[in-house]
DNA sequence: GAGTGGTCTAGACCACGAG
DNA sequence: TCGTGGTCTAGACCACTCA
């Protein structure tokens, strides 16, 4: 059984990856394409959808579908520090940033070993590219450790967060990131202007000072389609004089 | 305008969470649940494809869509030996193995900085679970090493062959890993029986001796619903002592 | 207001699974 | 053989965008 909207999809990708359509162009519309094809509308779209998860595509609601221009990947490189990571900066990144103080809730309370309710300073971090929002990033340090927040966002990370913590004397020992793939919430397909269908990579990081307690915690968000991480190791285990 | 499926999922969400739908049990019919909540069939696959998304439910085609157990997701840990992988690999964890040798194509050039063509020895590690795929690693040795593969996989991650490589007396200096979220290749879907709709994480890992010649390199693929990841890192840049 | 995409429906046919 | 999900169609109505 032939299934008819991969055959669009490929002819369609062939012709935006040829360059037979060109990038920021509309392409026809959907009903057009539908009889071009000689498939139904919703087969047509079905199409559509794979290539907006290509990221080849975007849909705009009332004026049409259009070739994107290809994206350079947003890139989180683990462990980098903010200073490295300005003058890596893509050109054209703006970064919003917003400060304030919650109290924990949610996953918070796990993330950062302290019982619900607890005072903690919030860092949001919104970063757009070309009017499109490409991270969100939420870093969270308890209000007991007596932290001043940065007040501008540099990096669409936080790493200025961890700088003050290192300046307030707070000794960072370990870094710990875990990465999942999911659905984004209400509130972080909002920021980020995504459908609830596209996915995110989603990074919880926690940083630990040497006595074990978490000083800092972050949650990342970064459009599947619009972002990548990096993370590099040393390998102590396996080589003798490491690196 | 009220956004019908998403009140299905709703709905359906919260009988599953609550019990109410017990795990391993069968849902009505499409048909039913379509006419129980008023909507048309395509409406309601579509919630259902969000439920699916999100791990509750297992859709089997010709028997009916069940209530998934909660599964343990499969966690990715960066950099750890295969002693320590194979000791806390979960229960009921079955490897699938096996060696052949290849001709560098696709990215694998660019991966291990060879010339296209390059015989590679590649060895796939397929796990599964419960008869359900988690986790597909292809790893890559350049053939001129003269490194004997492993006979066996033990660990889902590849880290058997590292240790071949060591014992072999490569010296391992760094690991670096990029992680992108995307859209299954055919032969992906097929191997960890995924629908070409669901997203995987994907992993390239590449691991560099001492010379900074690439020695390994690995694709792991991970299906988004069924795994996450995690990368611990020292900062030797923020502490005096390091960890 | 005209054209676009977003959502939904009813119905159809096919492939798969189990008895 | 029967019921199930997988795919597809034709048509409809709504919301958004832009002239």
């Amino acid at each position: 059984m032939a299934v008819r909207y991969l055959h669009v999809v490929d002819d369609l990708r062939r012709r935006i990856t040829t360059g037979l359509l060109p990038v920021g162009s509309r392409l026809p519309s959907e009903q057009f394409l539908a009889g071009a094809y000689s498939v139904g509308r919703p087969t047509l779209r079905r199409a559509l959808d794979v290539l907006q998860d290509e990221g080849l595509v975007e849909k705009v609601h009332g004026s049409g579908n259009f070739v994107r221009r290809p994206i350079q990947p947003i890139t989180y490189v683990s462990g980098r520090t903010a200073a490295a990571a300005e003058q890596a900066a893509a050109p054209g990144l703006n970064i919003g940033f917003r400060v304030s103080e919650v109290e924990a809730y949610g996953v918070l309370p796990s993330l950062l070993q302290v019982l619900p309710g607890t005072l903690l300073i919030e860092c949001v971090y919104l970063s757009e590219q070309d009017g499109l929002p490409r991270s969100l990033t939420r870093v969270y340090v308890p209000s007991g450790l007596q932290v001043d927040p940065p007040r501008t966002g540099r990096s669409p990370w936080g790493e200025d967060v961890r700088e003050e913590l290192v300046a307030s004397g707070v000794q960072i020992a370990s870094c710990s990131e875990r990465i999942a793939v999911r659905i984004p919430t209400r509130e972080e397909a909002e920021a980020l202007r995504l459908t609830t269908r596209t996915c995110v990579l989603a990074i919880e990081r926690t940083s630990t000072d040497v006595s074990g307690r978490v000083v800092e915690g972050a949650l990342l968000v970064l459009p599947s389609d619009r972002a990548n991480a990096r993370f590099t190791t040393c390998e102590p285990i396996w080589t003798e004089a490491g690196r």
